[in-house]
Parts: structure tokens; sequence; C-alpha cells
DNA sequence: GTCAAGATGGAAATTTTAGTCCATTAGATG
DNA sequence: CATCTAATGGACTAAAATTTCCATCTTGAC
């Protein structure tokens, strides 16, 4: 017998086969086709306690299905799960590795599949308690500040745009002409600051992130790598951008500042109501 | 030192020690930050053949942090990545029972769903000349003056932080201060104007277009919905954005944008490299 | 340029983990 | 109830991975 190779054939083929499997296996296959994560995570031992099986038993479930033992067994939940938190940037790193041909179409595909991606994984790394206290943080503040330079800036605009169109009280700390310091003379401790920081990342934009730090005001960061002054943060958002010949997309940023600025203004006016 | 034990404590902790450390370790604190998934599936071997340093490297790495060694830091990373992958398997879960429920989860998988939506349809719905001839004007321009107000504010940022990025001669007409008029008289016969207007769309935008189509410059523009005075740019962008509850996507807008900019820089440094 | 302190890589030692084998047990069949 | 077959757990062995140690190299100060 052939070890199925991919992920999809190995679930397809335990389930296909349960009802042939002896008492232990049977519990092993529960438990494989419930929390496969837990299967690429773990060792013999720690399956066989949890499990109150014998480690070997583990280690023949493996060799029903074809495989020379446990290890090979779950190098393919490995790499799964691998492929699940990273796909899109091994295809987005598969799109870079050939440049032969970059014209326009390729072009095209390799940003619409990076965009595709990054809203992807926006969503499935997002925790949703995030989005909720970053709301509850922006609804009760007096005033939001958005901060964020260069690239990011963009991002800040939109976020700007969307909180000032559900009529939150906003403010955009642009720097415009060098009057960065002096706009962060306007932040006061029931402010919320809304930071965005991508690698490299502006100095003066982490500056500005710590002295509002030690204002005492409420602090939210959008990063793509976690980094001080910005871990600091009292709700902070980790998102990965597909990059496509070193530019980035913004599609999981902007599509963040447009989810939460609409959670924003949704607190708000529930709250303007019941005054 | 004791070492930190839940991620997020982890995570902070080797941003803000990032500075103190070694060569070596910032490459391993780079690697951990931007792909702790990665960390936690792979073994020291591995790890270390990637990153390119030696597997010692990575135990000293865990030690630096109070870690008895590698395994005991993994850990923390394990049960990280278990935590996030049942708890994104129970949101689908419960989104698959009570179809029913307008909650944040619905909202963000609205957005997300829409933003796909909108990018395959820009893929779809764009002609490839089209992008060739707006990147063929705005190469051979004198300078890129971009154009928009209120929503398509944001992408315009974009196109013109891409431009600038690019050493593409790049104007922003943001009509800052009510100012428009004074920034239209820089525009030339030899310039191209790139305007992005959506509807309701701002009436400035569309007067001002008029305006540069009658100095003879060279024209493109990105529309929703056809109507005058866009019609009448050297080329037109039809693109249809995907909406949740009156919020329109901006992806495939912005995306169109930076492929745009991508476009006129390669073309650009051509002409540079030949003259 | 010399020296000291610290960082680094590689090999050896250790620990952990997987895989094998076999005696025992459970379950099925006549 | 006897007997045979398959399943099981645990001890043992082999393999793999981690960790320690040390010689060498790098870096920065004087």
């Amino acid at each position: 017998m052939v070890a199925a190779q991919s992920y999809e054939e190995l679930q397809a083929e335990i389930a296909r086969s349960y009802d042939r499997l002896s008492k232990r296996l049977k519990v092993i296959a529960d438990f494989v086709l419930k929390d496969p994560s837990g299967f690429a995570l773990r060792n013999t031992a720690g399956l066989a306690n949890e499990l109150g099986v014998a480690p070997s038993a583990i280690v023949r479930f493996a060799q029903a299905f074809g495989f020379s033992g446990f290890s090979e067994m779950q190098s393919v939940f490995k790499s799964q799960m691998q492929q699940e938190t990273r796909s899109y940037r091994d295809r987005i790193r598969a799109l870079e590795q050939r440049k032969t041909g970059r014209g326009t179409e390729e072009l095209v595909t390799s940003f619409v599949d990076a965009g595709i991606a990054s809203l992807q994984e926006m969503h499935r790394s997002t925790p949703l308690e995030l989005i909720e206290e970053a709301a509850e943080i922006m609804a009760s503040a007096r005033m939001v500040h958005v901060l964020a330079q260069k690239r990011t800036f963009t991002a800040a605009t939109y976020l700007f745009y969307n909180l000032a169109r559900l009529e939150v009280s906003a403010n955009l700390l642009d720097g415009a002409g060098g009057t960065l310091d002096q706009q962060l003379n306007l932040v006061a401790p029931d402010d919320a600051v809304f930071a965005i920081s991508f690698q490299p990342g502006s100095e003066q934009t982490a500056c500005a992130f710590s002295h509002v730090l030690s204002i005492g005001a409420r602090t939210i960061a959008i990063c793509d790598v976690p980094r001080t002054p910005f871990v600091n943060a009292n709700v902070l958002f980790h998102i990965t951008e597909a990059s496509v010949e070193t530019f980035r997309s913004l599609n999981a940023t902007i599509s963040l500042a447009q989810i939460l600025a609409i959670r924003t203004g949704t607190l708000c006016s529930e709250r303007n109501a019941t005054r």
C-alpha cells in the first residue's frame, strides 16, 4: 500500500477506512479527523497520553495507512498546516521567482493573487475580539488621531475618511509641512491614537507613538512585524501583506481600516441613540 | 531572567530587546517575528539551515529570552498556533450553523469577499492594452497630476506615492485649502492628468477634469460609471467595486493604481537607460 | 596593532522521540 | 469451553533532535 501524499487524500482515506479499523485505531482516527493541527504539533507520547493509548498504537496507525511510521505521516499534517498559514507567500514567492516573462498580464495576475491572499490571511489571522476591542477604544475616545507616514499614509487617509463620514471625531496626524510636533500637542489622555507602520517604517511615526504612549492615550496599531514601540499598544493588529517585486499590497490594511471604522461608527451611533 | 509565558508577552519582549541582540540573534528574531508558525513547526536543524546560522545559535536565542533551550521556547509558539487554528475553526463552524447573526464575523467575511470579488472583476474586465496605453501616456508626460477628492482621494495618494517612489514626476492635485484652481495652473499641455471619480463624485473633480481637457493635456480616468467629462479621457478604466451596505470596497482601484504606477516606472527607467 | 570581551560554528554529549519486537490479552469462531 | 487470530501495551533499540562545550573568529577599545 502506498501512502496518500496529499492532505486531502489522506483525510479522505482515513474517513473511508474508518470501519475497518480496530478499536484503538478508531480512537486515533477520531482525533486526527477532529484536530489535525493537534496531530501536527505534538509527539507520540503526548498524543498517546491524551488519547489513553500506547505510543506504539500511534505508530501502527500511521503504518496502517502506508507510512513508514508516525513521523512520515505527521509531516503531511505539518506541511498542510504550513500551507494553510503561508500558502499565499509561497504563491507570491513562486511568482517573484519566475521573472522571465514579466509582462503586464503576469503583473496584473500577481497583484490580484497577492491581494486575494492578503485579504484571506487577514481574515484568518485577525481575532474578532481585537476588532471589538479596537472599535470600543475608538468609540469611547474623545477623538481618534490617525498616525501614519509614507506607504501606510494611504491607509490612514482611508480610515480617517470613513471615520469622519460616520461622524466619529477624527484627526489625521499627517505631519504636513513638518508640523507633527505641533499636531501631537493636540493629543489628550482621553483620546485614542491609531498608528499604521510597515517595515522599514518611519522614525517619526515611532517617536510620535512613544510620545502618545507616555501621555496615556489609548493606542491601536497595525504592523507587519511586531516591533517597538508598537508592541506596547493597547491593541496590536499583525497584518501580513503579500508583496510583488518589493511592492507590498495594501488590500488587507485598507479593508481592516474600513471594517474598524464601520464597527466604531456603529458603536458610536448606538450610544448616541440611548442617551 | 524568567521567560515570558504568553505568546503576546514573548513577542513584545523580542521586539523590545531587538536592538540589544547580536547579529545572528537579530536574524533569528526577524524570522520569529515574521513567521511564528514556521518557528512552531520546524526543528533547529531546519531553521538553522534556512536562516544560514548554526543550530546552536537558535538555542542561544531561546536562552537569551530566559528559556532553558529551543524546545521550551518553541512550545509557546506551538500552543499559540493550536489556539489560533482552533478558534478559526470554531468561527467557521459557528458561521455555518446560524446564518442570521450579523456580528463582526459577518462584517469581516463580507468585506473580504467583496474585496476578492472586486479584484477578480477588475482582472477580468480590464484590457491589458488599456494598462499599456495609460502607462505609456504617463511615462511620456513631463509630469503626472493625480486628481481625486473624498473617497477616491485614498487611491490617489497611493498612486502618487508609488509614482514618486519610482521616480516618475508626479503631483497630487489635492485641493488643500481650496487651492485647486491654483494647482491647476501648473498643468501644461505636455502633462498627463490621472483622475479617479466614483459616484456621486465631486463636482470640483469634474470641473477640473474638463479644464485640463481643454488645455490639451493627455488624460486617464478611473470611474465606476462612465459619465462626462471622464468619457472624454484618452484612456478610461471602468472599475466595478463590490460594496457592503453602502460601503464600497477600494481594493480594485488601489491595486490598479499600483499596477499602473509600476508599469509606468518600468517604462520610464527603460527609457532613461537607453538615453 | 594589541588585547579583551563577546559572538560564532562545529563537534561531541545528552536527551528526547520514534520505531520494533514480543509476551499478554481480548475477541471471535466452532 | 477451547482454540486461534488479531490487537495491544510495554520494554528495548535505533534514530533524531537538542544542548553543551570549546576552539576560533569578530568587534571594539585603547
